[in-house]
Parts: C-alpha cells; structure tokens; sequence
RNA sequence: GCCGGCGUAGCUCAGUGGAAGAGCGAGGGUCUCAUAAUCCCUAGGCCGUGGGUUCGAUUCCCCCCGCCGGCACCA
C-alpha cells in the first residue's frame, strides 16, 4: 500500500468478564501513546486490542444475565470500546475472538501445528476449579488455591500440545534476541522458568461449550490461551498474514502477571506452526492502590471513567506515564493524579500557553511576531532564547546524553520523556519571568526584542505540543490550533521539528484555557462519589464478579483506602466466630507469623497470623480470639492459612492486638454479628 | 524452601568508586503577562544494619534485617 516501514503492536486482547479497571486503561494508553509517536515518526502503524469473549465465566454471566452469550458479549465489547474511544485510543484493528476470521486463523494456526507433528490427543485428569475454569494444582479435596472454593477431579480428552518439545528452541531463541522480553527482570524469570523444564499443555476442552471448535473434533473446543493468544495474528491477515505485512508484531505489551504465556506458549505455538516470532514482548507493572497495604478484597477497583469526566482524558494519560516508571508497579491514588494535574498540567503547560498566547494577543494583534532572526543585534541581546532554543532542540536528539524527550519515547521510558519536556517548559517560565515582555510592550524602542522574546516562547509551546501530543493529544491538538497552526498534529513528521519552522504573522486560534485547574478536595470528591456510584450500579449486561478482576493484561488496583459504606449484607457477607487457640507455633524464616490451630467449633482451622513480634506464642493456647472463617484460604510463606484471626492494628506500625472476649465466658463457635 | 529484585531528603523516585541529586509538598521572598499561576532562595538525608576490598564506597564483595516478585495451564 504505501512504501512507509510498518509497525505492529498489540494490547492485551481483555478478558470480557467484566469492564474495564484502571489497569487495563493503563496497558491500552501506553500502546495508544507508542502508536502515535511511531505514527508520527512515518511509521505505517497497525494498533490491535480487543477482547476475549469464550469461556465458562463468560457462559455463566451470560446465563445469569439471562441473555445468549453471543449478545453478551456483543455488549460488553461494545462497552470496551466506547471506553477506549473515551481515552483517545486509536485502535486500528479490534479483535474479538468472536469473530470469524479469528476463529478460522484458531483453526489454521491448530492444523499447522498438528501436520507438522506438536499435537496429540491424551487424557488429563486434574483438580478443577470450575469458577476460575483452570486445573489448580492441589489434592483432590482441597479448595481453589485462588479463589478457594471446592475443586472438582475431572478426567477429560483433550489435545496436547507438545510445549516440552521447545525448551531448546525457546532458550536459543532468547539467546539470539537479548531484548524478546523486556523489562530484564522479566527475561529473567522466564528464563529460569523455561531452563526448569516445560510440560506439555492441553489446549483443548470438553467441558466447555462456548468456544471455537476444534474441526472434526467436536465437541471440543479451543482452550484460552491457544485460543486468545492468536488473535494477534488473526487481526493482521491471519493465514494472510504476508499479505497485511503487519506480521511478525514488532512488540506485544502486556501486565507482568501474563507475561509466560506471551513469552513462552505464544512464542512456541508459532515454532510448531513454523510462523515469525513477535520481535518483543513488554511486561509493565501493576499499579497498586495502596502500596504498602494488599488488599484482600478485590471489590474495589478504580474506574477511568469518573477521572476522565472531572479532569478530562489528557490528565489521566498523562498521570499514567509520567507518575510510574514504564516496567515498574506504581502507585495510584486521586491525589497525586489531582496533585499532577495542578501543577504540571494546569500551572505547568496550560499556564504557560495562557500567559504566552495572551502577550501575543495583546501586544501583536493575535499574530506571531517576527523574531528577526536576521539582525544581529537583537541575537546577541537573546542569550536566553538561545538557551530555550538550545534545551528545546536537544529534546528531539535521540540519546541518552541529549534532552530525553525523544529516546525516552523511542525506548519506552515516557516518565523520563515528559520530566524533560517539562523541563524545557519550565525554562521558558523562567524566560519570560526574566525578560519581562509586559515591560517591554511599553517601551516602543524595545520592539524587537519584545517579539523576539514571545516568539520564542510560542516556538517553545510548538515544540512541547509536537512532543507531548502522543502523550496528550486532545490538548496538545487545541495547543496547535491557538498556535495558529492548520496542519493535523498527528501526521506532523517528529523527526523533522526544527526551531524556528513557526511562522511569523500567523494568526493565532481562540484562546482557551487548556487545563483548568481544579480544587484538589472537591476534584477527589467528584471522582469518588462517581466511582461510588458505578460500583452499585450493574454494569449493562451483568455485574462482574470479583473473582474475575485480575483480567487478562489488567494491572491490578488493589482496595481503595479510605472505607466506604458498606449495606448489612455486604457484612453479613463476612462470617466471623470465635475459636479457641489450642497450638501456636512460630514459622521458621517468618518472624511475623505464627501458625496456630484454632477450635471454631464445627472443625479445627490452621490460621497463620502476623503476631509473632508481640505475641508469645506458648501464652496464646487457650485464648478465645475472633476468627473470620469464610476467608479463602491462601499460602503464607509456604503454610498453608484458612482463616484470619482479627486483631486491631495499632501505631503507625501497625502492632497487632488481638480482639477478644474478657469480660463474659463465650461459646466456642458462635458467631459474631 | 529455591531463584531474583529492591531498601537514597516528608512523598515519588534518579544517580555515580573521588566533594550526595530531581520533581512534588513545606517555609520565606518576588513579579503582575497568566489558570491566586510564574520566578528566586531554603530543606542540611548515618544513601537499610554490620563487616570486607580500596588511598577513597552511597556506588564493588559478604552477612544480617525489612519489603516485593517468580517457582506452569492463573483469560
């Protein structure tokens, strides 16, 4: 089609057992940002998201909605959509794995691998945890290590697919391209993971019914990540994949939590099918509520639509990159993304927009002045505008020893790409603080200088806009317009951002302001109560259950910290009852935890409780403490904890004390309301 | 348990074998073009603890403490 190189990337293609949190905005806006700066580095890009719509869940919320599967998720694609409309997101190619040309490339991709010798069929018996739709690893008898409900044996046929067969390809692989997972710390863990040896792995399912078939193979169908992972492929051309060109995927970005399958399965699904190999794969971290508190609940998940509606689209792109190191968990809360707004955004960029435009308003009739480039008087008088110049011109040198705006986009760090950026935007406050154009409007021998002074901040605000508009691109784009310029900023060639390409005598657009600002207390209060307000609301076509919030790609937002309100029945929700310590012990390489069996009366519990700095443990046998005993069970550094016994955090480090019962004699078991 | 990472100013983090840094917050001052914005000054932090290598370590090595991640079918 067109003689410009091409670049593919992908999102994570999103799980639709439920909407869309905050982690997988952050995923979406990150591939949206990659995809306009390589767009306007002339690359012909292709961006694909989408969703992934099999699967038990998804046959059981459909159910419980009361509708066909195939209308939920037509819904709940929708839903994604619109959202990432909302955020600016340019998606070239949606993929849902619904469609049919994804189900032919699942189809293909399946053939290939079986003519050239990876697929058998077996038998696989396993425990199975039907709500998470995985086989677990535990005992028959025990619970769902994650979600800690029942397990169930399940024998089925399935087909294999032989995954152990690629240990030595896979390290060869990674041998030859250092960089195929990125960040190092990732590459790492996949690294150990596949020198430990890989089992083989069954890629097809009876038991479930919603899914691609598995041709002449009924009733089988496709299991999920055989499944998924090749709507990458299905979205550029699938079997056609040569003619589309948009195959291999220059780079799949995706949560650190999925990060095996894409460096691991995909990658030896597409061996034994004898396809290219994606050039990258990108895991970043998790943005966490509270970093230092895990949460338990998973209940509360921060949306991006209440953020979008109070400070706009921008701020939350812009909060996303630039607050967390790329690779790295971060950290979320309303009141640094309020805090970033304030002061880079709407004191930062949108201040200095005003205070230029306006002067230029002012005293040149809304026109860009002409900075007589050509007298040399007035050059020699403008060392400072040099200095701007000099700072706005190395932001687009491509080095690690130049300004960073433009090798920090190139190489993924886009905290470091906007702190520099705003560097050059703060240089240009201090320039007009110094040079004091108002002072010079009311001296007419002055005139020179005075325009020189106010081009050259309006050809620093071209550059920011040119460089931050992946970043920011509706308010980079209004930036551009009151810049007078008629181009589309988001065709505008990066690489060829020179100074001085403003033109003097051009009109400027309407002014407006870019980011008002906004009182910190009220914009949280805003966001809050909308947040609120989704949550008791179901979502179109079902509510999504908890137990499915850790999606696909998605970072994970732990519980908000401040405690909402809660109904009875969320309470009641919670089944607490008092026990009877009868051993204590404390847990060797843990010296915060001990283990204990408790009597709850209907069983004997072993309960691992974060009390042994402050707790003897010989002291504790006897002791009637409250127990939440409807917790799911989870492994604490190895041992295994079925319960919580409940003590108040007190102090700023949180020393534990127990809650009992010291005054009246209770029954072992009753329970606590 | 095994493997790996981290621990630097109130907060979020950057950084280097040779005189400790940035942004934000906080305190003081300033201008008035501007979104009560800007700009300037100030923060004196045992660079987790202890030891080692070195002329010299926050930066290299070892131990310890604390936190975090990975250790397979988790959408």
């Amino acid at each position: 089609m067109t003689g410009k190189p091409k670049y593919y990337l992908t999102t994570p293609i999103y799980y639709t057992n439920g909407l869309p949190h905050i982690g997988h905005t952050y995923s979406t806006v990150v591939c949206d940002t990659i995809r306009r700066y390589k767009r306007m580095q002339g690359y012909d890009v292709v961006l694909t998201t989408g969703t992934d719509e099999h699967g038990v869940n998804v046959e059981r919320s459909a159910k419980k909605a009361g509708v066909p599967e195939s209308e939920f998720v037509a819904k709940m694609a929708a839903e994604w959509r619109a959202l990432w409309d909302e955020l600016g997101v340019q998606g070239d190619e949606f993929i849902r794995t619904t469609d049919l040309k994804h189900a032919h490339t699942v189809q293909w991709l399946f053939k290939q691998c079986r003519e050239n010798g990876f697929v058998y069929p077996g038998h696989y018996t396993g425990q199975y945890c039907i709500y998470d739709n995985a086989y677990v690893d535990v005992k028959p008898g025990e619970n769902c290590p994650d979600c800690g409900r029942p397990t169930e044996t399940v024998t089925e046929a399935n087909y294999f697919f032989k995954l152990s067969a690629f240990q030595k390809p896979l390290l060869d692989w990674y041998a030859k391209h250092p960089a195929f997972i990125q960040p190092e710390a990732r590459r790492n863990e996949v690294l150990s993971f596949v020198e430990g040896g890989l089992r083989d792995l069954s890629i097809t399912r009876t038991t479930i019914r919603w899914g691609i078939p598995v041709p002449g193979e009924e009733p089988h169908v496709f299991y999920v990540w055989f499944d998924a992972l090749t709507a990458y492929l299905s979205a550029v051309g699938g079997p056609q994949y040569e003619k589309t060109g948009f195959w291999p995927a220059d780079v799949h970005l995706v949560g650190k939590e999925i990060i095996r399958f894409h460096a691991v399965y995909w990658p030896a699904f597409l061996m034994a099918a004898g396809l290219p190999l994606p050039k990258q794969i990108w895991a970043h971290g998790w943005l966490l509520m509270d970093s230092t508190k895990m949460s338990k609940s998973l209940g509360n998940v921060v949306r991006p639509r209440p953020i979008v509606h109070v400070l706009g689209m921008d701020a939350l792109r812009y909060y996303l990159l630039r607050e967390t190191v790329f690779g790295q968990d971060g950290n979320f809360s309303y009141e640094s993304l309020v805090q970033r707004y304030n002061s880079d955004l709407a004191n930062g960029l949108g201040n200095l927009a005003s205070r230029t435009l306006t002067m230029i308003e002012k005293y040149f009739d809304g026109k860009i002045p002409d900075p007589l480039f050509t007298d040399r008087l007035s050059d020699s008088e403008d060392q400072a505008g040099q200095g701007i110049r000099q700072i706005a011109e190395l932001m687009t040198v491509s080095s690690p020893n130049a300004g960073l705006a433009v090798w920090g986009m190139e190489n993924f760090h886009f905290s470091r790409a906007l702190e520099s950026i705003w560097t050059l935007i703060s240089a240009v406050d201090a320039y007009l603080t110094t040079n004091k154009p108002w002072a010079l409007a009311e001296d007419d021998t002055r005139r020179g200088r005075l325009s020189r002074v106010l081009y050259n901040a309006a050809e620093a605000l071209r550059f920011v806009a040119v460089l931050a508009h992946p970043v920011l691109p509706e308010s980079t784009t209004k930036l551009w317009k009151q810049l007078g310029q008629p181009t589309t900023l988001g065709d505008w060639p990066i690489g060829e951002l020179r100074w001085g390409q403003l033109t003097p005598g051009t009109p400027l657009g309407k002014s407006q302001a870019l980011f008002p600002r906004i009182e910190k207390a009220e914009a949280i209060e805003r966001m809050e109560s909308m947040e609120n307000e989704a949550q008791k609301q179901p979502s179109p076509v079902s509510a999504p259950t908890p137990a499915s919030a850790l999606a696909a790609g998605s970072t994970t937002a732990a519980s908000q910290g401040a405690a909402e309100k809660i109904g009875i029945e969320d309470f009641a929700k919670i089944e607490m009852r008092v026990g009877q310590i009868k051993t204590a012990e404390r847990i060797v390489g843990a010296d915060k935890l001990l283990k204990l069996t408790v009597d709850i009366g209907t069983e004997i519990r072993q309960i691992c409780a974060g009390i042994a700095q402050y707790y003897e443990p010989e002291k504790l046998i006897g002791r009637k403490v409250a127990v939440v005993v409807n917790l799911a069970p989870r492994k604490l550094r190895g041992v295994e904890s079925n319960g919580m016994i409940i003590a108040a955090s007190v102090g700023p480090e949180g020393r534990p004390v127990l809650a009992g019962f010291p005054d009246e004699d209770v029954e072992i078991g009753a329970r606590l309301k």
